[in-house]
DNA sequence: TGTACATCAGTGAACGCGCGTTCACTGATGTAC
DNA sequence: TGTACATCAGTGAACGCGCGTTCACTGATGTAC
């Protein structure tokens, strides 16, 4: 019982979380980039020194929650993706998943929501890296699906990243309507949307052509 | 000539826009949330005190940046919208006016997209107003043309929404792709999306039904 | 036009405060024998 | 099992620095007569 090799490592591993986790709570009110490392170990109760035991820097501890707030948004499009039934029932499974998500991690969704075009590029650039995997992982999802027969990669891809924004867009506008009448709106329009771009969808290759479609560049 | 009524006025108004410069330059790397006072005045060259006869906050400031940078922006989609030609020339057209005007005025759409889910609550609501603004001002446009016949005004609203998000989306990752192949390519997927939302769009009442839709809440 | 007074954008000293980082340290945990 | 030494997470004092805000001020611009 006494002998477990790491009573420390374990406590490190406890401490580090703490750091974690009150930092995304400070975050609900500001920026990383305004974020300061006594403000987060005094609200962890611990000495301002001590942060450098876990982390080089803020910016370090913004990249460390990036994996973190990524990660519990990883099974919820997995589960999003892999949810059978017809075009509006998907529509509605994925609009409560993504509600469930919102309220049951709120400071993660918010995290990303800030940090995605924030002051930070180290940041930044972990959560496009991050995004990037998202969006290949739905594209393979939607390439499955026998309505994607003849699309490009290229076509399925700017889909699934079309679907990726629509996500995110509504689980940040659901942070701002925890409950009721606003949530119900905010979900309306956005079962509307994805409607919408399932129609689109529907119908590409009877307007964009075949395999290699039509150019408009700017 | 030396006689107009306000050489003192004018020289406030200069340095007034003298701090939204700077100010809107310093944001280029960090949150508004984490810029100072002294560091935009120092940028300036005036005494940190000056600041006060112009704002009362740095967060004052960012609220008059976000009616200077949408302010920019209001011109660019009004002449979106009111261009003619078929679905592939508008689209066309559209990405080369948003083109244009992230290269015109980089700061300015920078600062919107960082700021639109940024850590300052007030300056967040600013531009929140303003694109919903935006978007009815889009809705009203889109209703005027044919292919709105039939749709309720909820739904004319939502597809500006997704317009106005791709608009945006688009000129933020325009910023980061200042020109050549890394540009052409964003805007071959914005081009893609743009064409799969108006597919949707004509495709609409076949589907979703007349004036009364169906619901798909969550 | 000239004079006397009012306004007010910008100054500069001063303040108390919290910041990030350094350093030598302590004492519980881990390891070798 | 017991002992002697190594590791290392967390401590606490100290540092120099830049911050936002106050205050009484200066001197050019504006106004009244």
């Amino acid at each position: 019982m006494s002998h477990i090799p790491g009573v420390r490592q374990a406590q490190k591993a406890k401490t580090r979380q703490a750091l974690l986790d009150a930092a995304l709570e400070l975050l609900e009110g500001q920026s990383l980039s305004s974020l300061g490392l006594r403000e987060v170990t005094r609200a962890v109760g611990i000495a301002p020194t001590a942060f450098y035991r876990h982390f080089r820097s803020i910016e370090d501890l913004g990249v460390a929650l990036v994996e973190e707030a990524l990660g519990s948004l990883h099974p919820m499009i997995r589960t999003t993706v892999a949810t059978t039934g017809d075009g509006e029932e998907r529509i509605a499974r994925a609009l409560e998943l993504i509600a469930g998500h919102v309220d049951a991690y709120p400071a993660h969704v918010r995290f990303i929501a800030r940090e995605r075009h924030g002051g930070v590029r180290s940041v930044r650039e972990a959560i496009h890296g991050e995004l990037g995997r998202f969006t290949a992982e739905v594209g393979e999802a939607l390439a499955k699906d026998p309505v994607s027969a003849g699309w490009s990669e290229e076509d399925v891809l700017m889909l699934a990243q079309l679907y990726v924004d629509l996500m995110l867009g509504t689980a940040s506008l659901f942070l701002e309507a925890p409950a009721g009448e606003a949530r119900e709106r905010v979900a309306r329009v956005a079962a509307r949307q994805m409607r919408l771009v399932g129609i689109g969808r529907e119908n590409w290759l009877d307007r964009a052509g075949g395999a290699g479609a039509a150019d408009g560049g700017a």
